[in-house]
DNA sequence: TTGTATGCGTTATCAA
DNA sequence: TTGATAACGCATACAA
């Protein structure tokens, strides 16, 4: 339980009656120093349970061999499996991850931002809030050195690094599933407008459809607040319409729960009545005896993993990074 | 994109013709400060966006405001709920997670109790891997200062403080529900016979077999590696016998999910040839069609946050925790 | 091959 | 009320 103070240096020098440098210099291999000494060094190190003081060695390196990441909520699938395959790939560049959760709260993110800085990380991956402005960011980058990288949900500006999912592919495939099987009365299921995720989705819907030279009807664009009631309330209003909609694209999977289950109650048939695509392809559906038509897979792990190369890019002064590096992955159909 | 290096003290000092000294203080609101010199500092630190060093603050204060957490992995909805709840009672103490991800791996989990030391955390929280033994940390914990809570997977030892669910609370539920609806062969799903986990649920699911006058049939206790292919065979093995269970527990809700796809390929319709109950309580059954019997909740984000207070009164020296603490949750069964 | 001196940013102690 | 100085742990330029 107890124990002592972390081992220094200098308690290593004085135990073996050499100076400070010629051990910090031992420890770290350096060509000059002694076979011998070297050796001496590192047993005593070992002995004394050294550990180097990473907090210290910041002072001459300028550098902490840490990243900050700043998510809007863990415990959701997409931002799991993200710092799940970030800190992967910082821990083989032996790297540690700083974890901020925003909560969608724009306070909270600026707070985890500040505190980021405090400590001093090496560059700093977002996933932007919910509420979060493009512009909202522009005087903290320009301030900072701090390399910045923006994955899945990123600002509307140039000058930043940027990995996210282009949603519009996969809405083409979406639409395309629909109208190959019958469907010319599709609608869209979207999350709040203030969303850049929900513009981009709306572009896409209208420009899918007129591909299909399916004039968009505007009853058939309703948005959910992403709450278990906004989708009710969403479901409900699709519902109500006198020429009710066959085919909805969702914004997510989570909402197409919800949209199902409402469905149920008022007795209309999943795959019958009405047809679901949505965004984020979850695991959970291959379990299900009657899941949606489809999902659309965005990638997370992926567009995080390339997100982090990024920004190790950037710490590391990689040529190439010296220009924004956009990198768009396409979002892809599944189907059940 | 660029930016200039952070502000320090000493530029603020040298702007205003001060000390240094005089501009600490009053940054940290030092009473012996005057009101006007005070305000002329803030001032100007807010122009130059000045951010104090942490890593130097370190020195003085020994303590870097930071938390490690080593997790098995992130992606796992368990864990994230846990990680989700942990960073959230550290943000809330202005504390900083640090994360690692050992991916049941002793060699990754040991470099990352090394890391962490490195970067001098002020505590760490630790679910143990799958394959780690219980004296593995001993002389890791031994030669160190820094409090450690164990949850959620802990090691069989009485001096560390640990959090973790008591399984056999709801397995005594779960057992009485299968009696009460007429069940007798009842069988157990287990997971590899090496860790702690199952040792436990082997000996929650004889006790309560017992607690109901039930011989237990020791066919009837299988066990899996956890994978795909395993939770099938153990599947298979309990359904080629003479005498089939009608009711199962098994290790989590991953594996139920597994062993009804595999059921259903074999014919056996569930809840209906077959019932099951499992561990862990995720959210997904709310949404099928035909969920199993139950699942029993084991309340990972209360877990958590529990460990995280108990970690955060060590690093605050409270009195309490000078004895180990041993804070167990009751598991509860949940009917679907 | 090894030792000495210095500085990284901050704060506490002592002095003014 | 403020300033000068030392110290935290380490790495390195320079000296020996």
């Amino acid at each position: 339980m107890a124990g002592n103070k972390p081992t220094t240096i200098k308690e290593i020098a004085r135990k073996l009656k050499i100076s400070p440098s010629t051990v910090s210099r031992a420890l770290n291999d350096h060509p000059s120093i002694g076979l011998v000494t070297t050796m001496r060094v590192k047993k005593m190190a070992e002995e004394m349970a050294y550990e180097p003081n990473q907090t210290a060695i910041f002072f001459k390196q300028r550098k902490t061999f840490t990243i900050g990441v700043i998510l809007p909520k863990l415990s959701e699938p997409f931002f799991s499996e993200a710092i799940s395959a970030i800190e992967t790939v910082a821990e083989d560049k032996k790297y540690t991850v700083l974890l901020g959760q925003s909560l969608d709260n724009e306070n909270r993110e600026a707070q985890i931002i500040q505190t980021f800085k405090k400590h001093r990380v090496d560059g700093i991956l977002i996933s932007m809030g919910k509420n979060t402005g493009d512009t909202d960011f522009e005087d903290i980058l320009s301030k900072t050195e701090i390399p910045v990288v923006f994955f899945d949900c990123v600002p509307d500006l140039d000058n930043v690094h940027k990995v996210y999912s282009d949603l519009s592919s996969g809405m083409v495939e979406a639409i395309d599933a629909f109208v190959d099987r019958g469907h010319r009365k599709i609608a869209l299921i979207n999350g709040p407008e203030a969303l850049l995720a929900s513009k981009e989705r709306s572009e896409a819907f209208l420009n899918a459809l007129a591909k299909q030279g399916i004039s968009a009807e505007e009853s058939y664009i309703v948005h959910t607040d992403l709450t278990e009631q906004g989708n009710e309330e969403a479901m409900e209003k699709l519902c109500s319409l006198a020429d009710r909609p066959s085919a909805v694209v969702s914004f997510n999977d989570f909402v197409t729960l919800d949209l199902i289950r409402y469905a149920k109650q008022r007795g209309i048939i999943l795959n019958q009545d009405m047809f679901f695509i949505s965004y984020a392809n979850y695991p959970l559906w291959k379990y299900m005896d009657n899941p949606p038509m489809g999902s659309i897979e965005q990638y997370p792990d992926v567009q995080a993993q390339k997100a982090a190369e990024i920004l190790f890019d950037c710490i590391d002064k990689k040529e190439h990074v010296a220009t924004p590096q956009h990198v768009v992955f396409p979002s892809k159909l599944v189907l059940k």
